[in-house]
DNA sequence: GTCTATAGTCGGATAGAC
DNA sequence: GTCTATCCGACTATAGAC
């Protein structure tokens, strides 16, 4: 995760790291109330007063979390969201372009490896048992993705539409990425994967583009009519 | 809920009902760990040891709720299922009446009202980190939505489409119903709605299902050429 | 800075009265 | 069948030794 080496940082850098790592795995699988400070400080060796040494106690580690996620996405979507953003605010923009970055941006929202699994719980849980820590991940990250999403459909279908319209269709169209998220048991269960591994998400990748390709062409030709 | 009056149950089945209900809210907004059952006793007005003697204990309660969650489910959308497995299993399926089903089965699926968010939590939670009672929702409705869904898109394509790729294709349309209840805050957010009502729900739900038609339209254009 | 020991709270389950 | 009282374990947070 973290570009640093452990060899470059202190002992209490080193500690605050480790007890980050652990706390996104503990409080992904249990969330924030179930999951335990005693677990978390044995998962990463650390003594259990640290994490009140460090974070305050169990709701401050918790904020360090969402935090780290929010950097997690960024070191993901980041540089193609910057180079979107910059492409949107042009005077022109081929039409193209704006569905590739569309459908990049999607490809990108999958993320279904299982590193990202504690990650996937932590958000769903907050979004839909939102905790005073919501606004980090949506300040940080998914508000940004949101506006950046329905402002390529509508570069793309044109100022015609409606920006709410915008909205909820880049909304519903990022839905198709994160079923496989969110509703991954289902999937598992009746594919039969054992995991969503690199093909099954190439897979996932590839309907899930030609879907969204497939929606913004027909509404390009019904709106341009 | 229940079609039952109060008055027709004994004190024993009216404890149970109160419980059950009160535990969806609960479990719903905490998940199985972090909700407490003194909570639940309170909020139903039971006593907790009534937990222990109807249910066996809090787990014998959470696997009632979720047995309560697909009857919910079942309620909304069996009858649906029940005619369009009725009529996939004929000899002749008319295209547009494929179509047709799909996007009332898809529309049936966005149910965003207040009452079904603690259910919504609850399902979530069981996708993203099953326990034993996940079979209890997989085996009775899930499993069966989502087979009904890929048949649908089956019978829609044709047969050459591999069975695989209809399961994911309405998985990932299923996806931009479920978006609306798992990633609930972020649209929230972003629309400045206060609520998904009726009409919020009346706008998703058209432009959910025009998706899903582009996309089966389009992909049949494809797949027929 | 780090760790041990413990205080104080709250949870699930149950024994036994009614 | 129903409820009260209580046990016992597990939790967070903190005081204070090192």
């Amino acid at each position: 995760m973290s570009s640093v080496l452990a060899a470059d940082l202190g002992r209490g850098a080193q500690a605050r790291l480790a007890l980050v790592h652990a706390a996104v795995q503990v409080f992904g699988e249990s969330g924030l109330e179930a999951a335990t400070t005693r677990d978390i400080a044995q998962r990463a060796q650390q003594n259990i007063a640290a994490i009140a040494y460090y974070f305050g106690g169990k709701e401050g580690l918790y904020r360090a979390v969402v935090e780290h996620i929010v950097e997690v996405i960024l070191a993901r979507v980041g540089p193609l969201m910057d180079e979107a953003e910059a492409f949107l605010v042009r005077e022109q923009q081929p039409s193209e372009r704006c569905l590739d970055y569309l459908k990049r941006l999607l490809a990108g929202s999958i993320a279904t490896n299982q590193s990202m699994i504690p990650v996937t719980g932590i958000i769903v849980r907050e979004q839909t048992q939102p905790t005073r820590a919501f606004s980090i991940l949506y300040d940080g990250c998914l508000e940004r993705l949101q506006r950046l999403g329905a402002g390529l459909i509508r570069a793309y279908l044109g100022e015609a539409v409606p920006r709410a319209d915008c909205i909820v269709r880049f909304h519903a169209l990022l839905g198709e990425s994160l079923a496989f998220r969110f509703a991954r048991e289902t999937i598992l269960r009746r594919t039969g994967w054992k995991e969503i591994g690199a093909p099954e998400e190439a897979r996932i990748q590839s309907i899930v583009t030609e879907h969204a390709e497939l929606v913004l062409r027909g509404l390009r030709r019904k709106t341009r009519r």
